[in-house]
DNA sequence: CCCGTCGTTATTTTT
DNA sequence: TAACGACGGG
């Protein structure tokens, strides 16, 4: 029985709802694409639909739904779980997590895979590539990564490569880059469609199985899916199966990643007697930003079709400002936050700034720094490619896939063990060629139920192999000593992991407060927190810290290897990670026009309209040129209340100050839809103040020396204050060897993990309870 | 093998 | 401009 306050929730949407999206949520039996324009309610649909379903006796766990990214399936997950509580059962991930999910799922030897595979992302790729082919170039390589993922995207296999093929040239690289691949154990991105797809095909039984375990598939964003990620789709729906799409072509931004509109037009020739719906009614944006949206789309040829219909009251016509430079630009974005917050009383949180380029993002920050407005940058620097993140990921990642010769790679001279290029391929060839002498197979040809993971030969084994195979190499002693101590921390971890408890060492670790502890632990065994402290010094950077968000990131996630698997997993997918100063929660959001798909802000605030800024426009085509514009119009339907547009008369680009020209996409904006401010003039200069201040910034740790006694100091029920975080209190420590790791649950609820005496220094004891 | 210096090059967009 | 790679001396 549903509780009362579930029913009335689902009945207020459903009255909420106009006839086309009622018509929606209540559509079954055939195959339905919805037609859906920007804010007409597509999530809304969705998840109200997933609660009608469940309400109308569907098991919730037969619902899958996938989205494209991370927030949209978070969002729709909670909106979803709003309307009834039993939708939480339901799979709602994204296309590529849900790839994951089912590979682990239905592990197997066959597949080459290791059980606690993880996936490689593009850079990690490159250096795999660059393995194969260590004679060419970085550029030609990253060409030829990108060659090879749209062969992936376009389900094409090396063996499926015929002579007339556009990617016959890369037939026989991509052939010895996929086998690599098989032997590091890992996945790419494109495996994530392609093996399941595979899997399917190849397997009846699993196919059967799937099939019947969802019996409703919904997917969003349509428009974005790629040839793989349909045919993936086409092996999950059965007959029997509902399936419902939604998207607008409007709204395609992703063909540079291989992304096919023609899966939207060929949605009824696929799955017959399907049904359209379309919704065009707007309920986001103000009338005057639609018009202005709907002037810009309608230049595009090959279009489905159809108008933004407002709903909103009235107000202001959007405003383009024309200033002399990049500077002039964030000021006036600046300006025009902070009166509106005073006269307005809005938030800095109604506000977003859109750009086309993450690298447009670093003015803006400065700027802000400067002026005092807190800000969230939404990925641009994503958080796991820095330096720090990326070595410990590999080192971890090492830790539940031995295999893994790419984070080997990049790990095994962390810190500096004196082990060079040459000697790294002696160790790699022999330490990560494959047990047995069977040629990998490319194809995963049979997977089965990964019910009992077989109890794998003892650990201790293992190590004594490793350690055989590096006394025959031949390198200098001084590296075989390393190398085997490297091995040896590899294993030690391996062990705690796993909690055998035969390891009787001076550890008092209590496998509580999630995963942090391990990570932190582990961060300490291979010294990579020593090696970046010391880096911090010399460097003056901040890796330490970051060092420590990772920590904490991972106190969510159970203590086992299931969690270690599920917290790199969300490290490599979920890629957006944001990055907010101030630790405010009102702030405004810097974020790129594609990073904005899905989201609404009250005010938003388009940046670089200019030529080759946006559009970009290098050698591009007709069809790039379309793509840009969709882009432009995805960017003002962001926006609820108020859209304001910028263009500069100089930025630097490329290295140098360029004289820019106005965005192609203003001129195709109806004159009197809206209103022009130029700025641009010479005496703008005069009022420009430089804030190059290089001692901007405090110095943010002012170290302690001395590494010992901290065992005395810091005791559990200590009493804290830090200058970030405020009071809070000491709930857990534990020690290994010299080393010791604590938890402070601080007032304002967050927890923190410390390892002292490297992030300690902002840390006071207030009062100890003895 | 390590680290510093000099010269080159770069800006699409992301799972 | 700044960030990164190539190269050479220690």
């Amino acid at each position: 029985m549903k509780s009362e306050k579930n029913m009335s929730n689902l009945e207020y949407a459903l009255t909420s709802l106009n006839k086309e999206q009622l018509d929606a949520v209540t559509h079954f039996n055939a195959p339905l694409l919805i037609l859906a324009g920007a804010g007409a309610g597509k999530t809304k649909v969705i998840t109200t639909k997933i609660a009608y379903l469940i309400e109308k006796g569907i098991e919730p766990y037969k619902i899958l739904a996938v989205t494209f990214t991370n927030k949209a399936a978070e969002e729709m997950k909670t909106r979803a779980i709003k309307l009834n509580e039993a939708s939480a059962e339901s799979t709602i991930r994204t296309f590529h997590s849900f790839g994951a999910w089912f590979l682990r799922r239905f592990y197997s030897d066959n597949t080459m895979l290791s059980r606690g595979f993880s996936i490689y992302d593009d850079s990690d790729c490159i250096t795999l590539l660059s393995s194969c082919f260590p004679s060419t170039n970085k550029l030609t390589l990253k060409q030829l990564y990108k060659r090879i993922s749209r062969a992936k995207d376009d389900f094409l296999l090396p063996e499926d490569i015929s002579a007339d093929s556009e990617y016959f040239d890369i037939k026989d690289s991509y052939q010895k880059y996929q086998i690599k691949l098989r032997e590091t154990g890992n996945v790419d991105f494109g495996d994530l469609i392609l093996l399941p797809t595979l899997c399917l095909k190849q397997n009846p039984d699993i196919k059967k199985y799937i099939q019947n375990y969802f019996s409703v598939i919904l997917v969003d964003e349509f428009q974005d899916s790629n040839i793989a990620q349909m045919e993936l789709l086409k092996e999950l729906t059965a007959d029997k199966t509902y399936l419902c799409v939604v998207g607008d072509d409007d709204q395609s931004i992703y063909k540079f990643r291989g992304a096919s509109v023609s899966n939207i037009l060929s949605f009824q020739d696929i799955f017959n007697n399907a049904d359209i719906i379309k919704l065009e009614k707007n309920y986001r944006s103000t009338p005057q930003i639609l018009h202005v949206a709907n002037s810009i789309i309608k230049n595009n040829e090959g279009r489905l079709g159809k108008e933004l219909k407002p709903t909103q009251p009235d107000n202001i016509k959007p405003i383009l400002f024309i200033e002399e430079n990049q500077t002039m630009e964030a000021e006036r974005i600046i300006s025009l936050i902070s009166t509106d917050i005073k006269e307005n009383k809005t938030h800095f949180s109604d506000w977003a700034i859109l750009y086309r380029t993450n690298s447009q993002s670093r003015n803006l920050e400065t700027s802000f720094l400067n002026a005092g407005i807190p800000y969230k940058v939404i990925g641009s620097l994503r958080f796991y490619e820095r330096e720090e993140i990326k070595d410990s990921i590999a080192f971890l990642k090492l830790i539940l896939n031995l295999k893994d010769e790419v984070s080997f790679v990049r790990i095994i001279n962390k810190p500096p063990r004196g082990i060079g290029e040459v000697s790294k391929q002696k160790l790699t060839s022999i330490l990560m060629e494959t047990s047995s002498s069977t040629t990998p197979t490319v194809v995963p040809l049979e997977l089965h139920f990964n019910e009992d993971k077989n109890s794998d030969t003892d650990i201790d084994d293992k190590l004594e192999t490793v350690l055989k195979k590096i006394s025959k190499i031949s390198v200098s002693k001084k590296i075989k000593t390393e190398t085997e101590i490297f091995f040896k921390q590899i294993f030690f971890l391996r062990k705690i992991l796993e909690k055998k408890e035969s390891i009787e060492t001076s550890i008092t670790l209590q496998y509580s407060s999630g995963l942090s502890f391990f990570v932190a632990l582990a961060l300490e065994v291979s010294e990579l927190v020593n090696y970046h402290h010391t880096q911090d010094e010399i460097l003056n950077t901040q890796k330490l810290s970051n060092l420590q968000e990772l920590v904490n990131m991972a106190i969510n996630y159970e203590f086992s290897e299931d969690g270690l698997v599920s917290f790199l997993e969300m490290l490599s997918l979920d890629t957006n990670i944001s990055v907010t100063q101030n630790n405010s929660n009102d702030a405004v959001t810097l974020i790129t026009i594609h990073g904005t798909k899905g989201l609404e802000f009250n005010q938003v605030i388009i940046t670089g309209l200019e030529e080759n800024v946006f559009p970009i426009t290098r050698n591009s085509t007709t069809e790039d040129i379309e793509e840009e514009r969709r882009l432009m119009y995805v960017a003002c339907t962001r926006a609820r209340d108020r859209l304001f547009m910028i263009s500069v008369r100089m930025r630097m680009w490329e290295g140098r100050a360029s004289t820019m020209d106005l965005s192609r996409f203003i001129y195709e904006i109806e004159k009197d839809l809206f209103i022009v401010k130029d700025n641009s003039t010479a005496n703008a200069f005069s009022k420009k103040e430089y804030h190059t201040n290089e001692n901007f910034f405090p110095k943010m740790y002012s170290l302690e020396k001395g590494y010992t006694q901290h065992h005395s100091k810091w005791k559990k029920d200590t009493v804290v204050y830090s200058d970030e975080y405020g009071y809070g209190r000491i709930t857990k420590c534990e020690y290994c060897n010299e080393d010791i790791t604590f938890e402070v649950m601080f007032e304002s609820k967050e927890r923190k993990i410390y390892f002292p005496p490297y992030n300690t220094a902002s840390l006071e004891i207030v009062s100890t309870d003895e």
